[in-house]
DNA sequence: TATTGTGAACCGGTTCACAGCG
DNA sequence: CGCTGTGAACCGGTTCACAATA
């Protein structure tokens, strides 16, 4: 019932990945339990996430990985391709154009952009680097689904209203900081920055494992 | 009491992200009402966050930004200049390498490995390029206390297995993959993939704006 | 018999209201 | 008087036990 939880969604995009490695080794079933060892999650809890969706598998048999694979496809919305833009061709915005995805079928790089006329004109991955100016444009004409926001902290939130307002339905933010979007942009952070220092607190906080309270 | 929430430990992150731009703007004091409207989080939550932590306020009046942000920095262990090794040269190895934070104090990138004898040798960033092999020894020689792991899925596990026994406490794990390490070290994902298909599902989902049941 | 699917119990994080205090 | 600090209420996600069933 209801909504979602958010974690939910994040692990079925790792059953997903589980799924596809046992496709690959050519295992036809797999158990609640399999799943669930493979992606460190209770056995509860795969078959709790998956319920929220359907009835996937068989009582006394498990799960048929084609289809239980299918099926996450379809619910993580992979069953077509998406149109992507990289705004922001620093170094990081560089090194996401030869993400591997965007050689698959799914994700597929149409546009790269930057404020920079050093950069504008030069050809980096799939495409060449158009001026951010040339947005609303690109986007209407290539229809950009999604973007990746690799632009410096300062830059990043006009950045979203721009994209906002290009029709742009999706964000991944790379950019250290809380962006604010309309409702009907979904933004996404991966934020380096913050793993990082999560890292150093629970490395100092050892020996005690979880984080002592240090008074 | 007990352990400290995951989630407080990330928000932890954004009130010192916060607190470094109002201080560098020059203003003195914020209320949990400033620091929450700035990071989007509940006043409420702001105050109990850091009251696992300690009173840092002052009633009436809110918290001072500077000695906020040095003991945020305190209890995230960002006192002390932690060394970091990129195992993994790749792309986003050598993107990494330039990761602003190595030109402060906190992080000083002090080795970078790669197992590929056409990029051991090349000087990347500060740092050159060694071979995974000599990880053990140089983990040791210049006590390596962070890595970020920028590898190719299939090789993740056994380079935190490596990471782990050459004594490296915490690890930034950009392979789409879950990995196990030993309880002493802490492994934090980003997963840029996992991000992507979060993001495609919440886009495909809308306009039900949280996700529908599709049944 | 093995394993799913699920209502109910549990637990922990978030929200709240207000007491405490500068 | 304003804003922090916090015990209690609330809510939602996780865990669990077990009924359903191939």
């Amino acid at each position: 019932m209801s909504a979602i939880p958010a974690a939910t969604v994040g692990r079925l995009v790792t059953y997903l990945r589980v799924l596809t490695e046992l496709e690959q080794e050519g295992v036809r079933s797999a158990s609640s339990d399999d799943l669930g060892a493979a992606t460190r999650v209770s056995a509860f809890q795969v078959r709790k996430d998956l319920a929220y969706f359907g009835r996937f598998g068989t009582r006394g048999a498990g799960y048929t990985v084609a289809t239980l694979r299918r099926e996450l496809r379809r619910i993580l919305g992979l069953t077509r391709p998406w149109h992507v833009a990289i705004v922001g061709m620093g170094r990081l915005g560089q090194a996401l154009a030869d993400y591997p995805a965007f050689d698959r079928q799914e994700f597929r790089l149409v546009a790269a952009f930057d404020v920079d006329p050093a950069v504008i004109g030069r050809r980096i991955g799939a495409v060449q680097v158009e001026s951010l100016a040339s947005l609303a444009e690109v986007a209407a004409e290539r229809a950009i689904d999604l973007a990746f926001l690799t632009v410096p902290a300062a830059a990043a939130q006009g950045a979203v209203d721009a994209l906002a307002a290009a029709g742009v339905r999706g964000i991944l933010n790379f950019a250290p900081v809380v962006v604010t979007a309309p409702e009907n942009v979904r933004v996404e952070a991966v934020d380096l920055s913050a793993g990082l220092q999560r890292l150093t607190y629970y490395v100092q906080a050892e020996p005690a494992t979880v984080g002592e309270v240090t008074g």
